[in-house]
RNA sequence: GCGGAAGUAGCUCAGUCGAUAGAGCAUCAGCCUUCCAAGCUGAGGGCCGCGGGUUUGAGUCCCGUCUUCCGCUCCA
């Protein structure tokens, strides 16, 4: 309870400090749809930056694409979305359950079917061994009679199916008087068809479009381009391919304000492998991305993996690092063993080959691959969650302090002059023109230097330089930090090194294994 | 989709029996201020979610509708 009050404060922060507000608020807004502001998209460009260079500058086999959001519609068919994605659901009243309409249909055709099989094996018992199966199914009058509502429905099914006719369903669960099996009530909802992925049309005249999706993940975008990257990079296994993209997704609910979102951004690698290695390529990569995560020191106990016992059609092993945020542990990035499915996949619909030659084993393979898959909205929500917190003062006041990760927070250093006269402010605009080049900094001269202090921790800001009277005679500085407030005079000359040290991003690459 | 709650200034909210829309904070201008917010003066800012109805008169009562939030449902 307390902890959804925590998460409220941190929505309506984000709001209010310009780091995420609601898409297209002034005309109500749009549901599950957000915009970063100018200090969440910092915040969200760093996390990317750390992510891209971990990746490509880390790993010398690890190259980037960036491919496009269309893609050959087939690309869906291939990858298992476009069957996995369009279900026809309907909902009972009663239960408040919802199900699959085709599903239901399906068990009502079952049940023609267990009856027929029950007229059979009661004639079996009858007529002993003399008992010919296929005779009676073809001439028994009750048997044809059941097997002739069972075509009937099957074909009225079919065609409903094929036409994609959603009120034929409806129809359908009607005339049947399909129940729902909770309930037991006919009570249904019209026939709905959850898309999950977006389409649109390509192509501006109406008599040459195709239909095309918003893709619903990256990763495929790096598949079609397996043999672009390893032929034009001469890549040798084992290699991987990075990639940060928009993803689009509709959807049914979506709740928990950017952690689960229409529209979002995905950090995903995938690492081709040799088929037999994949375990271990699945248990390295495990390791190192729980050390990307835990170098930002958030705090250990705040992750844990959890292994997936269901796997999806296309792994055989699977497993989420997943994060402490205020509404529970919840899934900040997937990391699969995707075995060649994608691969193959693509290789029987493109009907192009796609393998690789082993110049040491001397033959051709498809690759297995090893995916991990971040989502940045997520990270971005994990280190926002996490670095919130409403300080108690000794002197009985309070603030509201982001402890974020040095090098990910928007502004790296404040540069404030103590008042705004006596030359100061020419003084600190002095001293932000030489930091201004190596770190993002923000000069304030507005209310007393404690409000500024206080507006700086709300945003995150590790350091906040004070200029006064005394910087003018000897060059000496208050340097205020963001986590202690403790402050320290130090030479103008050492700002740099001393920022740097904190924030700089390569620091804190420095810091992760390979 | 079902159930619940809420929509009034950028934010948090008040608004009595139906009678000229308010406060605090924030913003802006100026004054004062030499190191941890909330000193002084002034200013700007509102289709009271939207549509209809009742009424001489509606932020307030009635009906509808939209949006957001919470729970359930769904979710490689």
């Amino acid at each position: 309870m307390a902890q959804e009050d925590v998460f409220k404060r941190i929505v309506s922060h984000a709001k209010e400090y310009g780091f995420v507000f609601p898409s297209s608020e002034i005309y109500d807004g749009l549901g599950a749809v957000y915009d970063y502001a100018q200090n969440g998209v910092e915040l969200k460009n760093n996390i990317k930056r750390y992510w891209w260079e971990a990746m490509t500058l880390l790993h010398e086999n690890i190259v980037g694409i960036d491919s496009a959001i269309f893609m050959h519609p087939t690309i869906w068919k291939a990858s298992g979305h476009v069957d996995a994605f369009n279900d026809p659901l309907i909902d009972n009243r009663d239960s408040k359950k919802r199900y699959r309409a085709d599903v239901l249909i399906e068990d009502e055709i079952a049940k023609f079917d267990e009856k027929i099989g029950k007229e059979v094996a009661k004639a079996a018992k009858r007529f002993g061994e003399q008992f010919n199966e296929q005779m009676f199914r073809e001439t028994n009058p009750r048997v044809l009679e059941i097997q002739a509502k069972r075509d009937a429905l099957h074909a009225r099914f079919e065609k409903a199916l094929n036409d994609n006719d959603l009120k034929e369903l409806k129809q359908i669960i009607l005339d049947y008087e399909i129940v729902d099996p909770i309930s037991g009530t006919k009570n249904w909802t019209d026939v709905r068809q959850f898309n999950l992925m977006f389409k649109t049309q390509m192509g501006s005249s109406a008599d040459s479009t195709m239909d095309v999706y918003l893709r619903p993940e990256t990763a495929q975008g790096i598949f079609v381009n397996f043999l672009n990257v390893q032929k034009t990079g001469r890549m040798r296994l084992p290699f991987g391919i990075a990639q940060i993209g928009k993803a689009f997704r509709n959807e049914i609910v979506a709740r928990q304000f950017i952690f689960r979102m229409r529209e979002f951004e995905q950090m995903e690698m995938q690492f081709f492998v040799r088929p037999g290695d994949e375990m271990q390529w699945f248990n390295y990569w495990k390791q190192m991305r729980l050390a990307w995560h835990k170098a930002l020191g958030m705090g250990d106990e705040k992750y844990r993996f959890h292994d997936h016992e269901k796997l999806a059609h296309y792994a055989n092993a699977a497993t989420d690092i997943e994060f402490l945020m205020p509404f529970g542990f919840k899934e900040v990035e997937g990391i699969h063993s995707r075995t060649d499915f994608d691969l193959s996949q693509h290789e029987k619909f493109s009907g192009k080959k796609i393998q690789y030659f082993d110049p040491e084993l001397n033959k051709s393979y498809t690759p297995y691959v090893i995916e991990t898959s971040i989502g940045v909205d997520r990270m971005f929500l994990s280190v926002l969650c996490s670095s919130f917190d409403e300080e108690k003062l000794e002197s009985g006041d309070s603030r509201v302090v982001l402890h974020l990760p040095r090098p990910l927070a928007p502004v790296k250093c404040a540069i404030l002059p103590l008042v705004k006269k006596d030359g100061m402010p020419q003084k600190a605009h002095e001293i932000m023109d030489v930091l201004k080049f190596d770190f993002a900094c923000h000069y304030d001269e507005k209310d007393s230097v404690g409000k500024r202090y206080r507006r700086h921790d709300a945003i995150g800001t590790p350091f906040c330089v004070t200029i006064d009277g005394q910087t003018l005679e000897d060059n000496t500085v208050t340097l205020r930090d963001r986590d202690t407030m403790q402050q320290q005079r130090v030479d103008i000359a050492r700002l740099h090194d001393i920022i740097n040290k904190e924030c700089s991003l390569n620091n804190l690459l420095k810091s992760l294994p390979v």
